[in-house]
RNA sequence: GGUCCCAUCGUCUAGUGGCCUAGGACAUCACCCUCUCAAGGUGGAGGCACGGGUUCGAAUCCCGUUGGGACUGCCA
């Protein structure tokens, strides 16, 4: 295997999100496009944050949305000692040093400081290492790192913007900056595509990395290309917050989203594909997509768009593959995954498979969601509709031509041929004799049957109703209405 | 405050010096279709942040201004 190598790298202190899920997204296109490596790591070093749930929801979005991996999941926490080893290393060729000082010294002494930061004040006093002394990176006073960039361009950093940081803690956990960089190193990693967040850090990256290159009894390794991407913004133009913003892919999930539909979306978020076309396949992702291309400034991620493409991908869908799709939604007890916190209007032994497969194609091209399917289905599975008073007041309790139009569909939808055309026909008919159009004489009939004033193919949907069902719910509308 | 990044319709974007009278998509508005609601069709409104350069010619290159953002932790 010779094509590039990347890494997806989250770290477990929460939910899988939109932002991750896009990171995870270009790094697997990249690898895709280019015959390379896809490798996921998860970064659980800090055991405060961390919790068993959450690298799961990893796994199991990253599988929802097909990105598959080729390495891995490697587990950060199992790497250890090869990060210790380079913190040592980089101890004994004197690029780090021990430091002694606390928070609340620093902050004493830096009060007023035109440059803000570590001082450096222990660079030079040769601190013992103990178990309260942190170990900080020796920053040159001069000159800049560049980082190659192949979104931006390259990046330089002035090194007197950076302070000496700290690099393993006084505990002697490795923080992030390192750890991150040796695994690449040890990984091989060729391109590091990431947040543009992680822009800041990642001279001190690069120092660590040419530093260890140069220490003795270290191999050197090839500096990888970064990448950084665009970052994804709410409304008020700031970075999504797992706390404050609806970003859990799950919960898209939840709603009836469809993963090729969410993948489809977030490829457009900083990258398009060549031509018009917004919703293309993954094939055409795959083969479009190029980092270069990717653009520089921060994307509004827009439910909307993300809706509207969704229902595209829905009513693409074939008919069987919309009922497969829509089972968790509406028989959850089918299949072995189904959307949390969400109840189906009806019980199992109401729902019925064979009705519902020729429901479905009713709703199919109704929908931008799989979630709102049951509501607009419901009134075929239970047996008391519960009439919306709005509508009920408008098209039956308050009218007294549609009161009557209903009392003369009883009496006609006895003996018709019960078929969707009939029904069509004997409700024109019946309308036009009191002066009504369809649209008007079928609105009492659709409100007592269904409940509401909206929804799939009244005559259709009557005709799969059956006419015992249809006249029980006429009858009832009635007698609510002269009562 | 410091460092860095960014700047095309409300939103996501195309555009890499002449093909731009700035294209597409979402949202929005109107009309058509229609048994409701959708879907679909047609059409409309809507943008190069500002100011200087460079050039025969700039949305595209340069500088400045303004505005936004990220980072600035013994988190990642």
């Amino acid at each position: 295997m010779t094509g590039p190598r990347v890494r997806f790298a989250p770290s477990p202190t929460g939910f899988f999100h939109v932002g991750s899920a896009r990171t995870s997204l270009f790094n697997w296109l990249f690898a895709r496009q280019s015959g390379g490596t896809f490798i996921l790591r998860v970064e659980d070093t800090d055991a405060e944050r961390n919790r068993e749930e959450w690298h799961e929801g990893i796994l199991t979005a990253m599988a929802w949305l097909g990105l598959d991996f080729d390495e891995g999941p490697f587990l950060q926490s199992d790497l250890l000692a090869d990060h210790a080893a380079a913190a040592a290393a980089l101890l004994a060729n004197g690029y780090l040093y021990a430091c002694d000082c606390t928070r609340e010294q620093i902050d004493e002494r830096i009060k007023g400081n035109a440059k803000p930061g570590y001082d450096g004040h222990c660079r030079d006093r040769h601190v013992a290492r103990t178990d309260r002394t942190a170990l900080r990176f020796r920053v040159p006073d001069v000159g800049v790192t560049v980082v190659p960039d192949m979104v931006r361009g390259d990046v330089a950093f002035p090194h007197d913007s950076y302070e000496d940081f700290i690099v393993v803690k006084s505990n002697g956990a490795v923080l992030y900056p390192l750890a991150n960089l040796v695994d690449d190193r040890s990984m091989r990693v060729t391109h590091v595509i990431r947040g543009e967040d992680l822009l800041p850090t990642t001279p001190k990256q690069v120092m660590m990395w040419e530093a260890l290159n140069h220490c003795v009894g270290v191999d050197p390794v090839a500096h990888p290309f970064y990448a950084h991407l665009p970052m994804l913004v709410n409304e008020q133009r700031k970075k999504l917050s797992k706390r404050k913003d609806p970003v859990a892919i799950e919960s898209y999930r939840d709603q009836g989203y469809l993963a090729s539909a969410l993948v489809n979306y977030l490829a457009l978020l900083g990258w398009s594909p060549h031509g018009d076309e917004e919703i293309v396949p993954l094939t055409t992702l795959v083969a479009q997509f190029r980092l270069e291309d990717v653009s520089h400034s921060p994307a509004f991620f827009d439910v909307k768009k993300l809706t509207h493409i969704n229902g595209e991908y829905i009513r693409q869908l074939s008919a069987a593959d919309f009922i497969a799709a829509s089972a968790p939604w509406v028989a959850p007890w089918l299949g072995d995954w189904h959307p949390t916190d969400r109840d189906v209007p009806w019980t199992r032994e109401q729902f019925s498979d064979s009705l519902y497969e020729r429901v479905a194609p009713l709703v199919q091209e109704r929908v931008t969601t799989l979630g709102e399917i049951p509501a607009m289905v419901r009134f075929f599975f239970v047996d008391d509709v519960a009439i919306d008073d709005a509508a009920f007041d408008k098209a039956i309790g308050g009218d007294p031509v549609g009161q009557a139009l209903l009392a003369d569909a009883v009496a006609a939808f006895e003996t018709i041929e019960w078929s969707a055309a009939t029904l069509h026909d004997t409700t024109t008919a019946l309308g036009e004799a009191r002066g009504l159009v369809l649209r008007k004489s079928q609105a009492p009939i659709r409100c007592a049957v269904t409940g509401t004033l909206v929804g799939p193919p009244l005559f259709e949907s009557l005709e799969l109703l059956g006419r015992d069902v249809t006249l029980a719910r006429l009858r009832a509308a009635l007698d609510r209405a002269r009562s």
